[in-house]
Order: C-alpha cells, then sequence, then structure tokens
DNA sequence: CAGTGGTCTAGACCACCAG
DNA sequence: TGGTGGTCTAGACCACTGC
C-alpha cells in the first residue's frame, strides 16, 4: 500500500491519514501501525508522520500511548476552538461601529461572600466597573466586573471612560490561567432596561476570571443582548 | 542574559518566553529575538525554539511573519478550547446516572426552507428526530435534530431507542468540518414542558452542523435545560 | 524488559515577504 | 534580495508502560 512518490510533508500525512480513518480503514478504536513503520511507508521521516500524529492526537481523533501505540478513537471528544477577542474588536469586526459606556466604577473591599466567589480573599481592595458596549449605538453587550487591586493597582489611574476596562486589561494586565463558562439567563429588570429588551429576555451569559499566579486579576459577567450569537467552526 | 545551563525543552524556552512576556521584558506589539538568536542564547537547537514560539502564536500571544521576524501581539486573542463529548459521557463525567428517551423519529423530504437552512438541497430524503437526555432521571438536554439520509443512510435500519443518533453518528458517520454556535433562548411552552422547567424560561442553545465533503450530515440544536454551564480553562 | 511515542539535535532547503 | 520562519531529515536518547 505504499507510495510511490511518498508523502513528504506533514499536512500530506495528516490528511492520508485522516483518510483513511474516514474511509474506514482505520475504524475506531483500531490500532494504526507505528511512526517507524509509517515513516516507512510513506517514504518520510518519522518526525514528520509524529507532528502529523501529534495534532490529530490533540484534537481528540486519536488516542496514543508509549509502548501502546496509537489508536483511532473511540469516543472522539471534539474540540471546538473559541476565539475570545477585545469587545470592541469583535463588534468592529462584525462591521459595526463600536461605542461604549462607562456605567460605574466603585472601590470596595471584596465582601466575604464576594471575595469567596471571586477567588479573592475578604477586604482586599477591588475595583467594580460597570459598563456597556455598543454596536453602531445599539446595545451589544453589559459588562459587570471586579478588579483585583491588589493584582493591577494601576488601573486606579486608568481613565476607563476612554478606553474599557477589557481594553486596558488585556493590554497591561497579564495572566497565566483564565476560567470560561457560558450559560443562559434571564433578564433582570435592570439589564433588560440596560440591553433596551424586555424583562425575563433570555441572554447569553459569559462569565471569566482571571489569575496571574495564584493571584486573582479580575472576574467578569457579560451579559450579551438577545440575538447574539456566539460561534465557531471545526 | 544567556543561562550557563540552557533550556533544553521547548515547555522550558515556552515558560523563559513567557516569563519575559509578563514581565514586560518584551512589551505587546515589540519584536523578539529570531529563533537562530534564541537558541543560541538558551543553549539549544533551533527547532526546539520554534515549537516552542510555534505554540504560543496558535494560542495567539505572538505573531509570526517570516521575514518581518516574532512579536508580542499586541491585541492577544485569546483561544479556548470547548470540548465537545458525546452527552452520555458528558452526564456521566458529572457523576450521573445517564437516561435517554426517544421521543420521535419521522423520514421527511427536505423542505426548501429547512433544507436550505440544513444547506441540504430540497427534496433530499432527510431523518428528522428528537430525543431527551436525562441526568438522574432529570432532563439534562433536549435534542432536535436533522440527518442527511443521502449521507448516512445506514441510520436508517439504527436503533434509535437504544442508542443516541448523538452517540451513534459521531461513531459511525465521519465528517471533516463542522460548524458550532451558542445562543440562548426563552423556552417555548412544548419545550419548558419537556425540560421540566416554566415557560420563557432562558435556555443556553447549541447548534451544530457537519459536513463530510461539501455534503451535510447532520445538524442538531440542543436545548439545556436550566442551570446548565459549559465550561472551560485556558 | 522491550516497544512505543516524546523529544532534541545539527544541518539543510525552501517560501515568503519587507525593505 | 536577503533575512526570517516553516519544514524535513537522519539519528539519537529518553520516558513511559504493557507484557
Amino acid at each position: 500500500m505504499s507510495r510511490a512518490g511518498g508523502i513528504a510533508s506533514w499536512q500530506g500525512v495528516q490528511e492520508e491519514v485522516l483518510r483513511r480513518i474516514n474511509a474506514r480503514i482505520w475504524k475506531p478504536g483500531d490500532p494504526i501501525p507505528n511512526e517507524v513503520d509509517l515513516a516507512a511507508e510513506f517514504g518520510c521521516a518519522r518526525a514528520t508522520v509524529n507532528r502529523a500524529l501529534r495534532e490529530l492526537a490533540e484534537t481528540g481523533l486519536l488516542e496514543r500511548r508509549r509502548k501502546a501505540g496509537t489508536r483511532v478513537a473511540l469516543h472522539p471528544v471534539r474540540k471546538a476552538i473559541l476565539d475570545i477577542p477585545i469587545i470592541r474588536l469583535e463588534i468592529e469586526g462584525r462591521g459595526h461601529a463600536y461605542g461604549y459606556r462607562l456605567l460605574r466604577t466603585a472601590r470596595r473591599p471584596a465582601s466575604a461572600a464576594g471575595g469567596a466567589a471571586l477567588g479573592m480573599r475578604p477586604g482586599q481592595p477591588t475595583l467594580r466597573i460597570e459598563a456597556l458596549h455598543l454596536a453602531d449605538g445599539r446595545p451589544f453587550v453589559h459588562e459587570d466586573r471586579w478588579v483585583n487591586l491588589a493584582a493591577v493597582p494601576q488601573i486606579a489611574t486608568a481613565d476607563l471612560s476612554a478606553i474599557s476596562a477589557n481594553e486596558w486589561l488585556v493590554r497591561h494586565a497579564p495572566f497565566t490561567r483564565g476560567d470560561f463558562g457560558f450559560e443562559a439567563a434571564n433578564a433582570d429588570r435592570r439589564i433588560a432596561g440596560l440591553l433596551d429588551t424586555h424583562e425575563s429576555a433570555a441572554l447569553l451569559i459569559a462569565t471569566r476570571t482571571t489569575w496571574n499566579g495564584d493571584q486573582t486579576v479580575t472576574t467578569v459577567r457579560l451579559s450579551f443582548a438577545p440575538g447574539y450569537r456566539m460561534h465557531t467552526t471545526i
């Protein structure tokens, strides 16, 4: 089954492997030949095969274990890659004019309950920020954010009416770890008014918390106006 | 600035690069040294540096262009990786007992409007499937699915009351391309009843369409019961 | 223990593209 | 057109783990 010319690029190897999985030449659960044999068959170096297979394993289509070898995944857990851009860029990328309204900022120590929720110790100084992002003048998303001032003291001097906290933090506050969640919630009266919709409208809610080392940087709740759809391709 | 011992693993190189970005030694927008220089500084092979930087570029933290070199991304678009497992495995992974109720199946030609929405040609035979997935006996997610019978004829003979279409398709219907979307919607009366919630409750909706080559395989709308949270880490 | 994948190396050629 | 990243190669050693 070897090819005369050989397959000398990792993309080519990947395509051929995908073709065989697709054609059920290699069925889910089946072991596939080892890297050395595949390299010989394809007429390329083992490293080339390795790169092709490693990527497929990362996407969940193959399962690899030393000594046990490589198998076609029985229950492929597909990975979808979600882009998390700056809100301004997301709006501009959709071809709309970006607008921003800072609703309020407040310094306050983290409450016991709130602090725990944020992963901050009670009493740590926090900055609470509430803002609205607009697309073509219409409400796009409501941002409700807490920033750990111990982790990002410089934000106290930033002009958050000129640049959104979202953008300021992306530019100035590095993080090493983040947690993202998506859920749905009914709009309460206040949010409904801000987003120019009706009470109890279904909203897509995104929550994120980021850490730098073991220190919480910020936690935010984004409430998207009705009609928003998060989207990706695999 | 070179290290006596050297950094001989790509993870080590990546950590050091991240440290410098974090410490603002290399600021957003700044160019960083080229691969040859970094390899010399770290005392490792260029390929090692390449792998470390390539991964960082894939996650959006660096921008790389031939000749122009590598820069710290000015507006890092973070990528979150979302796992899309089989529904049964997701429920079992949460420690709940999995249950499944097939509500109905129906063969019918794709309507003009529906067919277009599915990316199918009108008149192509489709299988409509409606089912409920349960966690510990409670409704977890409602599945409303169309399957292109021209692409997956074998599903007509599957016993979809014993294995969910979700799982059958993952095992038997390969796809080359998929489209995933998330949004929020108010429950209508029927869905509310099925999910054991109240009308107009906010539901997280996931829609997916998959193709094999240029042929639509299936399109599905998943309505998650209130309280569901999709979650990932970066 | 031995076979497999994981990784590093030193060198090479090439594709791209900014200057 | 030259510098940069993108990739391939042949070989090597190592880490893990099934047998």
